[in-house]
DNA sequence: AAAAAAGTGTGATCAGGATCACACAAATGT
DNA sequence: ACATTTGTGTGATCCTGATCACACTTTTTT
């Protein structure tokens, strides 16, 4: 069944002793539409394997108004990096959005799997990388395209997340009012 | 006097020995003003250290605009990442805007040096950590701020930068025309 | 030293998208 | 089943920042 297994076996292959081990290093956790798992002002303690579910993480700026970093579905990672690799309070909100299913660790376990497994650095590191390409992508996409190229390409990119996320905050997430992208199809 | 080993002694020690042979996976090149280090449609073979000197990474749109990625100047890693990892063309240009000098190595290199030396994987690691955290802080400006606060940010962040570069330059970082960007100091 | 290229400031006009306002629809809670 | 909350479509208006145009300055090239 192991679906942490599963998913650290895409990028490098483990023993089961080493994977007996690793797994000593994750919590389970469920969590429920609504609730959140983490605010503004939190530890950023925890980062987050997302194994079934939805979430957002936001940034909330002084007037009230959201501003979507990702969402994160099935096998996607999550924290607020910035506060978590620094054990500082969390400036971003991280929200469910359908029940919810996660593993998290700690910075500690984090470090401790590196330094054991060097196999574990490479999965971090791997992953790691795979997001610093996909925000590079979006960098680009906010800078050049027009709203209507940044809605086929979210489209694209994530096809499953597009059917489950109300166009509200697919058009926070855009960087765009959610009548401008409601126009985009209608009109 | 070694610029390369005080850089990676930032993050992590190496024993002269260790040096040695880390060392050897480096090259210098010295690149003038307006040399491209790398153009779309070239391999992305290689990633920089800048040593000296300032570069741009930009995408060129279909209709010939520039969207800058990212500066680099002195410590700076530079690489169009997404090409780079998956050895494939480059979809970005690296122009140099200063006389400069840089460190490349292959990713070949990148993987020999973060099997031998779990050092240098970390190395490597705080390194993609930072420029992701970065990266992040960029998106929730360009979805949060104007004009005005994104260069104000950008001020701070980059003192060293936002002087020696030519502003138009740093209005197309801030993804906003330099006609604007000229009216928000001297309007 | 002269010529060309690159960068900057500033006015006038235009347009894409934000905002405001409201009606209706769908999902959620009790 | 009903009430409340959450999401969606669409019109009317407004405004920020893009675009166009040109003068002037600074830097680079020859």
């Amino acid at each position: 069944m192991d679906r942490l297994r599963n998913h650290i076996e895409e990028i490098v292959g483990l023993t089961d002793l080493e994977y007996e081990n690793v797994k000593t290093f994750f919590t389970l956790r469920r969590v429920k539409k609504n609730q959140y798992l983490q605010q503004e002002g939190d530890l950023a303690k925890y980062e987050f394997l997302v194994l079934s579910g939805i979430f957002r993480m936001f940034y909330l700026d002084e007037e009230g108004k959201e501003h979507i970093i990702q969402f994160a579905g099935q096998n996607w990672w999550m924290a607020d990096y910035q506060a978590y690799f620094n054990q500082k309070p969390a400036t971003l909100h991280i929200l469910c959005m359908a029940d919810a299913e996660v593993l998290y660790t700690t910075l500690e376990g984090r470090q401790t799997l590196s330094a054991n497994f060097h196999k574990m650095e490479h999965f971090f590191r791997v992953k790691l990388t795979n997001g610093y390409v996909a925000q590079q992508r979006r960098i680009v996409s906010l800078l050049s395209g027009t709203p209507q190229q940044r809605y086929e390409e979210f489209g694209q990119l994530y096809p499953q997340l597009i059917q489950k996320i109300p166009k509200k905050y697919i058009a926070e997430y855009l960087g765009v009012s959610r009548e401008t992208l409601s126009r985009l199809y209608s009109g």
